[in-house]
DNA sequence: CCTAAGCGGTGCGTTTTTTGCACCGGTTTT
DNA sequence: AAAACCGGTGCAAAAAACGCACCGCTTAGG
C-alpha cells in the first residue's frame, strides 16, 4: 500500500532509533528518509521527533501520532478481513495474549473446534502476563486477551469475567487429599511451591495469607511455569496451587486438586478483554463469542 | 497531508459518480484519476467500484472502504486535535446534529457557557430529523447527536436519555389555559397545529390518540417548523405540541405550556448519543460530558 | 437506423517528485 | 585532537505522476 510508506518509515526510524540506522534497514539512502520525516513533519505541523545529538526519540505529539498509525493500520487489516469475507473466502487471524493457566488445555480445545468449523483461520497465542497482555491490546499487537486478575487500565475494556477459585494441587497420598475443601493455613504447613509476585495466584495467596493466618506463604520451590510445579506434585509430597481452568485431572491420575476455602481465599477473576472502543476483525470477534459461550459453560 | 491524496481523490469519484465529472472538480485530467484509481485497486487486491456504461458506483467492498476512509479521516482530525492541545493551545471543533426543540434556547445557552471557558472551541449546529442523524454519525459528519426518538440502529450509541412530557402551547386566555395537566381528548378538540409524521410529537400524539380517544389528531395547519407554529399560537387561539426543552416561556408572556396528561401521552425521549465505538475528539468528549451534565439538573 | 455524446482505458512525451551521492556543521566518544 | 555518528542540504539522475490524443464501447436521441 503505497499511502502507508511514510507511517512505515515513521516507524522504522522509531524502531532503529536514528535516521541513518534506519535507512540502512529499509534500503534507502539515510538523505531521502531524512527528507521524507521532515516532509512529513511539514505537511503534519508538528514535529514527532525530538533530535537528539545521538539519534532520534519520539516527542509527545509522537507518541500519539504512533499510536494513530498502529490503530489505523489495523483498522486497515480489519477492513481487508471483511472484504475479503464478503468475497467468500472466510479468512482472517486471531492473536491472543493469555495467562499460563489458559495454555495447557482450555485454550487448544476451543481453538481446535473453532479451527473445525473455520478451517482458513489462523491463530496466534502468546503467553503472556497481565501487565503485558494490556500493553499489547494497545499496541494492536493482539487482539484478544485472557487473564487473571489484569491491573484495571483505562484502554482494557472487560467483555466477559469468571471467578476461578485457587486450587491445592498435591498427591492423592497427600494427608489432605480428602478433604471437601482445604483451609489456607492447613496447605501452608505443607510443603509447598508457588508462583512469584508477577502472577495472581501468588498476590491471591498472600492476600489472604496476611488476612487469615499468621502462617506465610513460604515455598519451597519458587518457580514462574505453572506446569513445572503441578507436575513436581506428582514426584514429590509437595502442594502447589492452581486456577481449575489450567487442571485437566484426569490426564494426571496420581494428583487431586482441591479447591481452597472460600472464606480464606477470594477466588481470581479470569477476564477476557480487548482494547477499548476497537471493532474487532471478524475472525476475532467471532471467536470471541466463542470463548464467552465456553466460558459460561 | 500527501498521503490522504488517494482517499481524496476516491471520495470525489464517489461523489461525482464518474472519473471524468470528477476529474473536472478537482483539475486533474481523467486519465491521471483513472490510473491512480486502478492503482488503488491494484494495490488494495480488490475492485472497489462496478464500472457501468455511465459512469462508476462503489460495489460492497467500495463501501466498506468508503466507511474507514471517513472513520480514519475523523480519527486523524482527534489526533491533530490532541496534538494540538498538548502544546497548550486548547482548540478543538464540535459539530451537533439535533432536532429543532433544541435549536432556540438550550444548545445556545450551554454552547455559550462552554464557550466561555473554552474560547477556542467552536462548533458546527445542525438541525437534522432522526434519520439524517443517525446517518451524519455513521459517516463521521456530526461528533454528537441529540434528537427525540431516534430509529434505533446498530451504530448509534446512547450515551443519555432523558423523557421529555409533550406540552400544549396556547394564549393564557384559551379555555383549557388554567388547568394543571390537560387530557389529550380535550386538547384534539380545539383547534390544533402539529408538525408532520416526520418528527416525534406527531408520532406520539398519533399513538396516543388512537390507543384513549376516538378523536383523531386533525391539525388546522401542519407545518416542520415548531418555532413557526409556537408562535402561530400566540395569534390566534390555537393548540400547539412542543418539549418543554424547547420552549422559554420567559420570552412569550402571552404563552402557556400545559404538559398533556401522563396516562394518555408517552413522554418522548431524548436521546444523546455518538457514533458506536468511536473515540471523540477532545473538545466533543467534553462538551459531551457538559451536556450531560446540563440535562441532569 | 445512425449519430453524437459520454464512459473507462491506454500509449507516449513532458513535467514533477523522489532518490542517491557527496558533503557540511555539530556533538560524543576514544 | 581524531574518529565516529548524528541530522541536514545542493545537485544531478532516476522514478513517478501527469496531460494529451486517441481507442473501443454503450447509450440517448433524432
Amino acid at each position: 500500500m503505497r499511502y502507508l510508506k511514510d507511517f512505515e518509515f515513521i516507524e522504522g526510524v522509531i524502531r532503529a532509533g536514528s535516521i541513518r540506522k534506519a535507512a540502512e534497514d529499509m534500503h534507502i539512502t539515510a538523505s531521502a528518509l531524512n527528507r521524507r520525516i521532515n516532509r512529513f513533519e511539514d505537511e503534519f505541523g508538528y514535529e514527532i521527533f525530538e533530535r537528539l545529538p545521538r539519534g532520534m526519540r519520539l516527542n509527545p505529539a509522537g507518541e500519539l501520532l504512533l499510536h494513530h498509525i498502529r490503530s489505523q493500520r489495523s483498522d486497515f487489516a480489519r477492513l481487508k478481513s471483511q472484504v475479503s469475507d464478503l468475497s467468500g473466502v472466510r479468512r482472517g487471524h486471531v492473536s491472543i495474549a493469555c495467562s499460563q493457566a489458559l495454555l495447557p488445555f482450555f485454550l487448544p480445545q476451543v481453538i481446535a473446534r473453532y479451527r473445525h468449523n473455520h478451517p482458513g483461520v489462523t491463530f496466534t497465542v502468546n503467553n503472556r502476563d497481565r501487565v503485558a497482555a494490556e500493553r499489547e491490546l494497545s499496541e494492536f499487537a493482539s487482539d484478544i486477551a485472557l487473564v487473571f486478575e489484569p491491573r484495571t487500565m483505562v484502554d482494557f475494556e472487560i467483555v466477559y469475567t469468571m471467578a476461578q477459585p485457587i486450587c491445592a494441587v498435591m498427591l492423592a497420598s497427600h494427608p489432605l487429599a480428602g478433604r471437601e475443601t482445604i483451609r489456607l493455613r492447613d496447605a501452608l504447613r505443607y510443603p509447598h511451591v508457588a508462583p512469584s509476585e508477577k502472577y495472581a495466584v501468588r498476590v491471591l495467596l498472600e492476600t489472604a495469607a496476611r488476612r487469615t493466618t499468621s502462617d506465610k506463604v513460604n515455598p519451597v520451590i519458587e518457580s514462574d511455569s505453572f506446569d513445572f510445579m503441578c507436575h513436581y506434585s506428582e514426584w514429590e509430597h509437595m502442594i502447589s496451587f492452581q486456577f481449575p481452568i489450567g487442571l485437566n485431572m484426569a490426564r494426571t491420575p496420581d494428583l487431586v486438586a482441591i479447591p481452597l476455602a472460600k472464606q480464606d481465599v477470594a477466588p481470581g477473576n479470569l477476564l477476557l478483554g480487548q482494547q477499548r472502543g476497537r471493532t474487532l476483525p471478524v475472525a476475532s470477534a467471532r471467536f470471541m463469542r466463542e470463548l464467552m459461550a465456553t466460558l459460561q459453560e
